[in-house]
DNA sequence: CAGTATCCTGTCCGATACTG
DNA sequence: CAGTATCGGACAGGATACTG
């Protein structure tokens, strides 16, 4: 992923994209967050070849989500264990599985969040810490913030105009 | 993305990113959810070579995320709107970017969710939606679901154990 | 305007073999 | 156990030309 409008975009979204872009980053980083840190622990979990699962774990070691750990000196034997900004991550993986239990689970739900002391199965929302209301939903939009730059600010106008408009059909 | 492991995965998380995996589809599902309809639009706003807009465009069409829809007779003329499981997506879209504010803005937000009521800026927090606690932390856990089979019940588990242990160091 | 048709390149990924 | 080294294949993505 080294495309010429994502290396300076100001699009928070592109910007994320460029550290998780690659599924196999997404999938390893669930593993890492579910508490799996050894090579070997990934490779049958994700039954990936080494190399890919080599690759990708540098990649993330490089994007700071996850850090190599030594835990043995010999032979030298290193972990792989999510850094601050790898676990910050872990709303976005839980809103991935949140759509995906919503959508793509006819046949039940296989795995789901659940409070560890009570049990009770969690259903995710994401609302704003503030008004505690759900900000997927009007009257909550996108905007241009402080540091957005001329031409994010007007394509933002623009929307914005446009959105006041019919808002044409939502289907289904 | 066409793993073997990932067609008849139960993780919803995989499931969720045969459907979004690749980085180019989210890109274009953030315009259509800001309101992008038309092929030119799309193509405009996120610089992409036309047969690949075109590729990705139909692969969301499949994947039920879009839909094509002739707004004009002749020359006939389509354009795609989000159906019902594409705007399902926006918590996941706004995570992702709520994620890239937190931490790769180091020179000011440049895009953020407001309400258009007031102006106030929302911060994101995915919760419960019955007892409202951020579900990201403790003691919130990912655990198998009732349609989960042996072999993903028994991994769970393992995993359960395991995090009761120490739970060795999260860095900084 | 809304794409399609070609051609090409990069690299992601899979398979396999090998090493301290 | 935790990787590295090689090789090959598929396809995402880029550039460009063309069409109704």
């Amino acid at each position: 992923m080294q495309h010429k409008s994502l290396g300076n975009t100001q699009c928070p979204i592109a910007r994320s994209l460029e550290r998780v872009g690659e599924w196999w980053s997404i999938l390893i980083l669930r593993d890492a967050l579910a508490g799996l840190r050894r090579f070997d622990a990934f490779q049958q979990s994700l039954d990936i070849a080494p190399n890919i699962l080599a690759r990708r774990l540098t990649s993330l070691v490089e994007s700071g989500l996850l850090e190599r750990r030594q835990y043995q000196e010999r032979p030298p034997r290193y972990e792989y264990v999510p850094t601050a900004l790898g676990r910050d991550f872990r709303p976005v993986l839980l809103a991935l599985l949140a759509w995906g239990n919503r959508n793509f689970a006819p046949e039940g739900v296989s795995v789901q969040i659940v409070d560890a002391g009570t049990g009770a199965v969690a259903d995710p929302v994401l609302v704003d810490r503030a008004s505690g209301r759900p900000v997927a939903l009007a009257p909550f939009r996108i905007a241009a913030g402080p540091a957005a730059n001329e031409r994010l600010r007007r394509r933002y106008e623009r929307l914005e105009k446009s959105a006041a408009a019919p808002a044409a059909g939502e289907t289904r």
